[in-house]
DNA sequence: CCGGGAAGTTTGAACGATCAAATCTTCGGT
DNA sequence: ACCGAAGATTTGATCGTTCAAACTTCCCGG
């Protein structure tokens, strides 16, 4: 073949014009029934497929999202964004729409990049991750009023429910709470709790749940709770570290929940080590370290997390991104996605067989679940 | 502002016409220097920046590498892929050029993307990742004469230095070649291998580096290796069992090197079960998780196999994806990355203090090294 | 002082699609 | 049968850029 066939081509064969083709591809509704069938199989024949550059030229939308991909996948659980990432290309594909991924250095290059591409006419709309108070990323996409979703909830002075900040997150609070009432269920009542130093809303967020959770089945005082909890920076060594305290001062902890996976990890290796082998631990993230080691964790259901971003960027089965501020219908401008447990061998008390396979090559969190 | 500027704008303003705007950004070499200088302060007053749509129409390239992001993360080595797409991202930029996600269940459905995308001109070329035995994706590329580059050799039939399959890869033989001397020059002689079963080239492959290091090293024989390898399916749990085996079996083994962090993990497990906690391992990936236990690893240097990727599709410095087949002047149509030893506690015969520090918080390997 | 060629700049067309408006069909009601 | 409105299809213009060729300007040697 010497080029590729053009709406043009097919019009010829198909004996009708370009635009009716044009409308077959777009507005399938307003052809006859007969004409449209003519042209698809003129398609079908020629091949061809519609040029996405041509389209998007005169359409003004490029059918593009933003994403900016972090410079450091931050240790193990760097991967809840890369799979987070995966399941939106996914959603993407489902609605023709295409992920286009850059970089940035900090937020300042990232707004920098915003414009780049805005004004490119590159994407339509942004995804935005990892944001933190008063996201001045979040503040410059509202103000030049450019269609954005941002996955974790804009912690900050501006009301969650402002309908120009649209939002996605997990519900962090109800996971630890489910978590901790899972403990509670197996007979434990000393539940510690290992998370980050206050002041992040997220891991504020977290502990709340488990905070709710201890007080509502053991009536638990502030002061009781503050006994109970350790913060430290997130990584597996320092909770390593942290714990290796704790259970020193607290000989009565019976077991132990946690704001991440990698905090649990560092738990887990310092409750064995203090010859506790069986003594139940709790992660969050679920990532694949949690299922390799057998790490009991909280799931984030990235794919209904994804689901949501596009509901919020296109309306429930909309093709085009909405325009800023006016998400379809009476929507909520956000989406808080209720997480799930995986319970694997880390919170048991006895010990696991080891014949494996419980734990092996399974991805989904269907090894024992827990609603709610 | 009504409108984004245009070339017309600008040339309006300059006193120039379109086509010596276009000039000054593609060919600025071609432009007098005062209408050049008058121009681009045109450019800077109205914040002018050239649509992407319509430059590519006009040109018929894209500017953009599609990438398929693969549907499961593997289990903890996926972080391989995901820090790939983070170096490819950041090269991207550096060269002008757009990574576009997309994802595929199958190979199979992985080529009908591989169509659409092109006729579509939404690509310009694509990156191939997790490649197999003659893959049926790279047959059809090259059949095709679409621009492309495999990370990871394809091994098969088709010769490795075949000027239409262009290729990176992680020298893998040499890391664990690399890991193998540096435990021998710590004293040790009886050093087993983890690894998968035959058949896959890269696992092969770097089974071979340890055969080569411990022949050269000892003269030991095929017999004498066979002994001390082992094979498994990838997978923490399966690893534990293999090595809680071999350990009984071989109470001689003095330490081990594995074809994965996720073996090694597995086999650091059973080690401390078995009460050898300062039995020396080494992974291969230099995962998060690797960094976060203290496993000593091969860092494939991904930055390095990113600009080796461009390198292949661009030439050295092009700013334009080369046509299939001709890469420019006399490159080799390959680059293999020799990796790199990042040494850690878990290869130490002696307990490494507590004091941390060492471990947390660095991410790229510069804790110890050691080249080729 | 003119011819010729290189250097610099402008003009018209094209890339492939969709929008907006014009034209042609179909069909029901009187 | 005829009219008008709704339905279906076509035509002309346009999105913003770069290509190809035409045109201008400039400089130099004869």
């Amino acid at each position: 073949m010497a080029q590729l066939p053009t709406v043009d081509d097919v019009a010829e064969r198909a004996g009708v014009s370009r635009q009716t083709v044009s409308n077959v591809l777009n507005s399938p509704g307003i052809v006859r029934e007969g004409t449209r069938l003519r042209v698809e199989s003129a398609i079908a024949e020629l091949g061809y497929r519609p040029h996405a550059s041509a389209r998007r030229l005169r359409t003004r939308q490029s059918s593009t999202i933003g994403v900016r991909l972090d410079p450091i996948s931050n240790g193990i659980s760097g991967s809840v964004l890369d799979r987070y990432l995966h399941a939106l290309t996914e959603q993407a594909d489902a609605r023709g729409m295409r992920i286009m991924l850059f970089t940035a250095v900090d937020e300042d290059d990232e707004i920098r990049h915003y414009e780049r591409l805005r004004d490119g006419a590159d994407v339509d709309a942004f995804v935005l991750t990892g944001t933190r108070y008063d996201d001045p990323r979040i503040e410059w996409l509202a103000r030049e009023r450019m269609p954005f979703v941002a996955f974790g909830r804009p912690w900050g002075s501006a009301p969650l429910d402002d309908p120009e900040r649209l939002w996605v997150d997990v519900d962090g609070q109800a996971g630890l709470r489910m978590a901790t009432e899972h403990l509670i269920g197996r007979g434990h009542r000393r539940i510690g709790y290992l998370g980050w130093p206050a002041g992040s809303g997220t891991g504020d967020d977290r502990r709340r749940g488990w905070e709710l959770a201890m007080a509502s089945a053991f009536g638990s005082t502030a002061e009781d709770l503050a006994g109970l909890a350790t913060e430290t920076d997130e990584g597996v060594p320092t909770a390593r570290r942290a714990i290796e305290t704790l259970v020193r001062t607290r000989d009565d902890l019976e077991a132990l929940v946690c704001a991440s996976d990698s905090l649990a990890l560092g738990a887990m290796m310092a409750v064995r080590e203090a010859g506790m082998p069986h003594f139940p631990v709790f992660g969050f993230d679920n990532t694949p370290v949690a299922q390799a080691v057998g790490l009991s964790s909280v799931d984030q259901r990235l794919a209904d997390v994804a689901s949501g971003t596009f509901e919020l960027l296109m309306g429930a089965t909309g093709r085009r991104v909405l325009p800023h501020g006016f998400p379809a219908g009476d929507d909520p401008r956000h989406r808080l996605i209720t997480p799930q447990l995986v319970v694997r061998r880390s919170s048991h008390l006895e010990p696991v067989e080891e014949a494996g396979g419980t734990t092996s090559g399974d991805h989904e969190p269907t090894e024992k679940e827990q609603s709610t």
